[in-house]
DNA sequence: CGTGACATCCGTAGTACTACTGAATTTTGT
DNA sequence: ACAAAATTCAGTAGTACTACGGATGTCACG
């Protein structure tokens, strides 16, 4: 138990600077090796096939494949690799799609030398690591009811419109429940439309649920 | 940044021996002190309250009071204490809830004394830190496909064509995607609303959740 | 009192989807 | 190898929704 085993890393960031300072504050770090960088999605996917090391290093947005859709990929290949996202945003939904997909850990771009070595090594041994500022955005939101950061610039009736497009009623069925003229929920549904950006009754759905509805 | 800030820590449990072993075990770990020990969710509290450590490592279940209400408890007051669970059970049901109260961490009784410290060090840095064994359990629903209680009687294709329903695509789209014509689409959109009965594709999208897609 | 946001309603044309039916080809299971 | 299931495509008719554009009454606010 006292030799420190060696952890291989694999990097991958669409942004050369940023791996560059990676490299730089990993290199003269004893039991990690860095086996490789990539700079996209598939490239991530490319990489783990070959190398399959311990700890997949990797960001969110890139071109060509983003780092979700790699992590997928690489889970479906049922490749041992754990990932670890490092990303500028803390958004929920990203933090909660990746752990949902078998992601190990998220941290921001932002940590500190000694968090991502700490982070490196907790998902190395199988743990779960979200970095501080991840942890807090996603429990803000159970500790604190927020509520609408965005609204978009629904009117109460839009709302009521779209929450019950959301629960999969057709516009007759909310023209009846809401005692209005199906052109009127036609009407409303093509507002909501417009200020949301939503076409098809999914995304709005979709819409719907960020709202709260 | 060179000194290492000292980490108050709150050991609760309702067995004296596994306590005694925590204490021996962290006793000559320079950066923790042990601020207090109690037996049950009460204690906990209370010794919160009076002493406001920084971290809190407890176990679940316990008499009077059980672990989950006490930290229920100790984030309704507000308190800035991190909550690190230590169970011997790895039951999903429990990291989550734990998590939704806002706890930091979640190892088992096993853990190794390193892991323990770095567990430890990263829910006191306010990370959030699932053991190997917590976070296997965790997701091995989510990362290999788990029991589906109700599949209906979808084929494949109509999972897939599902998915991207729920996506909210269009059939156009959808065609487009798997290169199949969009009369195809609607052949399997159609077969797909028979088995599973719902109508809307928003309702079509809820059954996709529910399947996991 | 006018202006503007809101909620209500309508027409027309076009697109997207549903219902029902039928059928050819490929895959799969025994 | 044969039958069953899955996948593919099509016609026809009808319903649901979208994209335009236009209209009326209410109500708050300056």
């Amino acid at each position: 138990m006292t030799s420190i085993p060696t952890i291989d890393l694999l990097i991958v960031d669409d942004h050369d600077l940023l791996r560059e300072g990676i490299v730089a504050r990993l290199s003269d770090v004893g039991n990690i090796r860095i086996v490789g960088q990539g700079c996209n999605g598939k490239e991530a996917v490319a990489l783990c096939k070959t190398h399959e090391p311990d700890v997949l290093l990797m960001d969110i947005s890139m071109p060509e494949m983003n780092g979700l859709e790699a992590a997928k990929e690489i889970k479906l290949l049922g490749l041992k690799t754990r990932i670890l996202f490092l990303s500028i945003y803390d958004d929920n939904e990203y933090v909660q799609e990746a752990l949902r997909i078998g992601a190990s850990g998220f941290v921001l771009k932002d940590v500190s030398k000694p968090e991502m070595l700490n982070a490196i090594k907790s998902v190395s041994e199988g743990a779960i690591y979200l970095g501080p500022k991840v942890a807090a955005s996603l429990q803000s939101r159970t500790g604190t009811a927020q509520p609408k950061v965005k609204d978009y610039g629904l009117t109460n009736r839009e709302k009521q419109v779209l929450a019950l497009i959301a629960e999969g009623h057709l516009n007759k069925e909310i023209a009846y429940r809401l005692d209005i003229s199906i052109r009127t929920v036609e009407s409303h549904r093509s507002a909501i439309r417009d200020k949301t950006g939503g076409g098809n009754a999914v995304t709005l759905a979709k819409v719907a649920r960020d709202l709260g509805l």
